[in-house]
DNA sequence: CACTGGTGAGACATTATTGTCTCAGATTGG
DNA sequence: CCAATCTGAGACAATAATGTCTCACCAGTG
């Protein structure tokens, strides 16, 4: 049988490549008809909906785990090993989603449902807190907004999914590359 | 009157924000009637491949422009900062493209028709060969494969696009910023 | 065996989208 | 003013997609 993860993770990997795929092309990708599809999702927008959900729900949970860490790290205001190690784990995290859960889509979802529009918002601002109190602590430079520095972060996790997936880069180098090629750059080491 | 190039724009400009969008649509949002955009367009096909075509352009002129100074300056092979230069032109130049040509979306378009997507394979050899170049120079760092230069490169125009659509940095300080997170990471200064 | 729950195939009406066409109005240039 | 040209609105048929429904089928269970 052909669970509801199953069906989501077809449609997601589908939509990333088409995101115009139809119910019956999402329906064939999983292995499963279309009137089973609409018994799992009555809609297309429930799917959409859902797959959105999914995404601000793993994203939530990588900054839950990175957020006290990073409080406490910058609370006592020094402790840049720690505060290294926290932003180190949250990539780990994101890189771990960006494999099966898309993130260059992410977007299209979004944009369509107020509800998540608004998660999706306070997750930013979650995140960039982070990376002020990073910069605080002097474990990322203070010379750019610390919204940038979300940007950039998001902008390596498109590049690190697309490197796996032409097969430019290998799976198992990809944490210690992505973190390394944000901390220190592309410069000659 | 509403030229051709506007009206490319337009739907470039709509269909970063909903690649699902009707031909109907994308004409209200050129602010032409749906009879004219088929005038400019037979189908929608037509559309997606005129729209990838203009993207391949630009990105195969802003390589045109720094192809050459790289080759030259590998040549006598230590040339670094004539070398730097030339990365810091061809970014720029990408950022500005990035601006009113979207990057992120070009994929679902190059994907659908083979002759894009052989002219983009094309493009992404000769900029892997340039920082094949500028890792030689000791331009850019030799432990990462060039092919995930490229990736990063990518990513962070699609970071960049992202913020300054969201108003975090000013067009002003992009390129400098972009091109700084680039060779020096996000690491303290 | 009979029964149950879930499935795929497909019919079906509805709606959205596409591409073509016509026509009346506006604009431009002589 | 007139003619040529381009435009938007809308009619139109064809196609595609959506969501609902029925029905035969099959696997597992009692």
């Amino acid at each position: 049988m052909v669970t509801t993860e199953e069906i989501l993770a077809a449609a997601q990997r589908h939509l990333n490549v088409d995101p115009r795929a139809s119910m019956a092309v999402l329906a064939s990708a999983a292995g499963v008809g279309r009137a089973t599809l609409h018994r799992h999702f009555a809609s297309r927008d429930d799917l959409l909906h859902e797959l959105g959900t999914r995404s601000l729900d793993r994203w939530e949970t990588s900054l839950d785990a990175a957020d006290p860490q990073a409080v406490e790290g910058a609370a006592d205001s020094g402790d840049a090993a720690r505060i290294t190690a926290c932003l180190q784990d949250m990539m780990a995290r994101f890189l771990a989603d960006s494999d099966d859960f898309g993130f260059a889509l992410t977007d299209s979802y979004l944009t369509s449902a107020d509800d998540l529009l608004a998660r999706s918002d306070a997750l930013v601002d979650r995140e960039t807190h982070l990376y002020a109190a990073a910069q605080r602590a002097g474990v990322l430079r203070d010379d750019v907004p610390p919204r940038w520095l979300g940007h950039a972060v998001y902008g390596l996790l498109v590049a690190a999914r697309e490197a796996v997936r032409d097969g430019d880069v290998a799976r198992r180098d990809l944490d210690a590359m992505v973190m390394s090629t944000f901390l220190d750059g592309a410069g000659p080491r």
